[in-house]
DNA sequence: AAACCGGGGGA
DNA sequence: TCCCCAGGTTT
């Protein structure tokens, strides 16, 4: 990894903000990228907010993103580009938990702090038998204080990383290698055949089905979009004009809503494409999308909430997944 | 304490 | 195609 052995406070965060929730793997090109445009934290304090979200684009949980402009700009303009040097200031960073607060202090700072992260929990849980989950606070406590026992403060970076690559790499959730594993004599989980059921199970999800109706206004050379609102997913993303339902609607339901939402009459309107369904599944929400192309000759009642841009530099602004795949499929 | 927040890889 | 992963913020 390209930050291995580096100890830039900058290059730590950056790697750490990526690497939440996200696989080496999918976020290495990302971190690259991050690094070639922004060499250093003023340069991403001073970026703006639609080119960082579009370097952004593609990794998801897009408020890391928010948070990662947030910490940029608080630490450029209030700390003199110096990164905190506690664990406590740097814990109080926007985007930074107990995990991300650890890592930095104990990568770039050589401060003896045991990171826990989901890796760390599963190896302690194995190998100790520690039936408790690792959800609530206190839980997390009992596995904090559990690892911070077992650091070893004259290999401090060594051993965090060790922990976080031993439990990503040999002991996997599913199907560890249980046969070269160097702890199986002493490993409470492989000795009791409990390796399936450690680390306790979480509770399960409620999956939420949304259909996304997006109508893509256009209007001489140019199209209408709309940037979304930190509520709900997406957030700082943009859009096309939406008809959200909660069941599939037909297209001419969609106009229908579409020009008595802003008074525009059925005959100026012409449909130009009308896109198969497309899918994208989230970890709580499955999501079914339509995209009617339509044409329109009058002018637009409230058209100051668009953002009026020429097909040609549509690629410019950060989208959903699900509309860059619509826009490729072009 | 519980709910929410994307996307990709492996079975 | 289905199942799984997981840190931080918000509610």
């Amino acid at each position: 990894m390209p930050w291995k052995g580096i100890n830039d406070p900058y290059k730590i965060w950056l790697s750490e903000i990526i690497l939440q929730q996200t696989r080496v793997e999918q976020g290495l090109d990302y971190y690259n990228r991050f690094i070639k445009v922004y060499p250093d934290i003023n340069a991403l304090a001073g970026a703006s907010d639609d080119k960082v979200f579009k370097l952004w684009e593609g990794l998801g949980y897009y408020s890391r993103c928010k948070n990662l402009l947030a910490t940029a700009r608080y630490i450029s303009s209030e700390l003199n580009g110096i990164f905190p040097k506690t664990y406590t200031e740097i814990l109080k960073l926007k985007g930074i938990g107990p995990y991300t607060a650890a890592a930095i202090s104990s990568f770039a700072f050589a401060l003896p702090y045991a990171v826990v992260d989901g890796n760390v929990a599963r190896v302690l849980s194995r190998i100790f038998g520690i039936k408790i989950s690792f959800e609530s606070t206190l839980n997390k406590k009992i596995f904090q204080n559990l690892a911070q026992s077992l650091l070893d403060p004259d290999f401090l970076g060594h051993y965090n990383q060790a922990i976080m690559d031993f439990g990503a790499i040999v002991c996997k959730p599913a199907q560890p290698l249980c046969a070269e594993c160097p702890f199986k004599k002493n490993c409470y989980a492989f000795k009791n055949n409990l390796i399936h059921v450690l680390p306790v199970k979480k509770k399960k999800i409620v999956l939420k089905k949304r259909h996304l109706n997006y109508l893509l206004i256009n209007k001489g050379d140019k199209v209408a979009l709309i940037k979304r609102d930190e509520k709900d997913i997406w957030h700082q993303l943009f859009e096309f004009y939406l008809v959200e339902t909660d069941r599939n609607i037909s297209k001419n339901q969609v106009i229908e809503k579409f020009c008595a939402d802003n008074q525009v009459e059925s005959a100026n309107l012409k449909i130009l494409n009308y896109s198969p369904e497309l899918f994208q599944k989230l970890t709580h929400q499955h999501i079914s999308c339509r995209f009617i192309e339509i044409k329109i000759s009058e002018r637009l009642k409230n058209s100051h909430r668009f953002q009026w841009v020429p097909r040609s530099e549509l690629k410019k602004f950060p989208f959903p997944r699900i509309i860059n795949q619509y826009l490729e499929s072009l």
